[in-house]
DNA sequence: CTGAAAGCGCTAACAT
DNA sequence: ATGTTAGCGCTTTCAG
């Protein structure tokens, strides 16, 4: 409970001289400077967030909503909200942390002047929100690129945004698989709610898996996949109605273990009754810490989820300091040959 | 920019008289409550969050310090948040994210009177953080039990804790187990860096298993798991030292699959050998969602992660309005037969 | 039942 | 190089 006031008056100094140490916004001689730190220290004085938030219109403060649900990608929901936390840290800035189901978090946040810039996460291809978000007095980032949103696209007014380049990864997924051979291949992807959500990220990774096998002249097709157990069902349901689908790019990770574990089931199998014929290949897209061990992989296309969050809450500290930023930052997929 | 000035203005009244309306801490007439409310909508105003905190000391924000790291219980910590989140949203609170490794933030977001409370998350049997919460100006919960506190010991000064009863579940596995007349039974838990660290969780469910173990005259022994895939190997490991370990409790999100799916190998394997001597027992600790469709499992003691949450964030809120609230909120663990 | 006005603790002109 | 002071937008006495 101590104030401006109180460090000042230890100082023997002004509160204005105590504030311009504080923020090294002018020149102060080396004497008073030494007080005025040693006073802060002697009264370990914290300045009171909300009054210099008043008086500079800034709250050091970002929003960030983020999906809470259990399930799909919890992983890295968690990573990427680990590497915003992290960046805004580094510039002293706090992280408030809002949730999809609360309809108005943002607005509301904003609207009290709680915030000086938002992070939004799970952002779908059609995105209802993006209508409100450029009403808002702050700045904005997406994490995730909505349907309107093309890279090149007239830059005008649209809303700045940042993700790993799912359309890439599916294109580069189809094409490894189609350089090593396969004619037809599957991609197992994420659940049923979030296709039809039109999650931005799973439209993305299918737009370029389709597009790249269509270029290829490779029959290309998706499978959403629910999470758990379950997910061996679609395996087995794919390899009994098209059995020459060698190829696969598996991207849900919590049905992972399980898609994995069948589809080499269904390998052995094959392999035992007509030897050498099988030549299975899959490509995991996933972070590479949840590959590294994962039996049966090929190649794996990592999902750099902190770094994601990083250029995310970077850009939009841009942003909130008045500088520019790119509208669309798209972080390159790479694809790692998995050597057992 | 709207102001309760502005505000005022178009209603015709002075500015206490609106912020009484929005207070509702002094009678208003009718007719000039419903011009204000009138104003208010017609602007769209916004009270601002600073100035509001500023004058009234209180910030309507708690902030929650959680463990991001990825790996073990990812689920059981977003769901936890989640909780948290929602109970506050539902108070009219926001929710400022902290993360484990950010030193003093805690004494930072207290300090600077960003914060109206603070909830610990990934408290260590004996915490080094338990001395300088109590000379935080805010109250604070834990989410976890040290183990300097123990129900029943005399209360002053302790700090409030919330946590699922892992002792008792614990104890509950080990009599469930031998009831089913298993003599040897194993735990197979937490990574080897989460025991080490003496997690206040890990510590309680291993102590309760072990009691209950002992007091039941069957021996009981304790195995940390990595994560994934290597988990397999503990399994393996264990059965060939000890074949006669016929009892399992697992507790280890990670490594769920490739538990199960270790321990399902080597009941098959010996059943084939001597038919009908085999009989395993296994209880998962997990959120019960996650155990649903895990084959091999005999019992489930759910974790309620997202009760946790709401408890501890329903504690903490009665702190802030200074009413009393339990010192040690301990959640009964309850064990549920798996049917198949 | 309603207004006027004194702060809340700080920043940023405006002085010197 | 430092001090003085007018606000920032709101809550809450104090005064009708």
């Amino acid at each position: 409970v101590t104030t401006i006031a109180d460090v000042a008056q230890r100082a023997g100094v002004s509160i204005s001289t105590v504030s311009y140490v504080m923020s090294g916004k002018r020149t102060i001689s080396a004497r008073t400077r030494e007080r005025v730190e040693q006073a802060i220290a002697d009264l370990a004085y914290r300045p009171h967030a909300s009054a210099r938030s008043l008086a500079s219109r800034m709250t050091f403060v970002i929003g960030l909503q983020a999906p809470l649900r259990t399930g799909v990608d919890v992983n890295v929901v968690m990573e990427i909200v680990a590497g915003v936390v992290r960046t805004a840290r580094d510039a002293e800035y706090d992280v408030l942390l809002l949730t999809s189901d609360d309809g108005d978090g943002l607005a509301r946040a904003a609207g009290a002047s709680r915030v000086d810039g938002l992070l939004v996460m799970d952002v779908e291809s059609d995105d209802p929100r993006l209508a409100t978000l450029s009403s808002l007095p702050v700045p904005t980032v997406l994490i995730g690129v909505p349907g309107e949103i093309r890279p090149g696209a007239d830059a005008k007014s649209q809303v700045a945004c940042v993700d790993f380049d799912f359309e890439a990864a599916g294109r580069l997924a189809a094409h490894h698989l189609a350089d090593r051979g396969h004619r037809r291949v599957a991609l197992l992807g994420a659940p049923q709610s979030v296709v039809t959500r039109h999650t931005s990220f799973a439209d993305r990774l299918g737009r370029g898996f389709a597009a790249a096998s269509a270029e290829r002249g490779i029959v290309g097709s998706i499978h959403p996949c629910p999470a758990g157990p379950e997910a061996a069902h679609v395996v087995d349901d794919l390899l009994r109605a098209e059995p020459d689908v060698t190829g696969f790019l598996i991207h849900n990770e919590a049905a992972m273990p399980h898609l994995t574990s069948a589809l080499s089931r269904h390998t052995s199998a094959a392999s035992a009754g007509e030897a050498g014929s099988t030549d299975v290949g899959i490509v995991a897209l996933c972070p590479a810490a949840l590959a590294a061990h994962l039996p049966g992989i090929d190649a794996v296309i990592d999902i750099p989820a902190e770094q994601i969050g990083t250029r995310a809450a970077t850009a939009l500290l841009r942003l909130v300091s008045s500088e520019e930023t790119e509208q669309v930052g798209l972080i390159e997929p790479q694809l790692t040959i998995t050597t057992h």
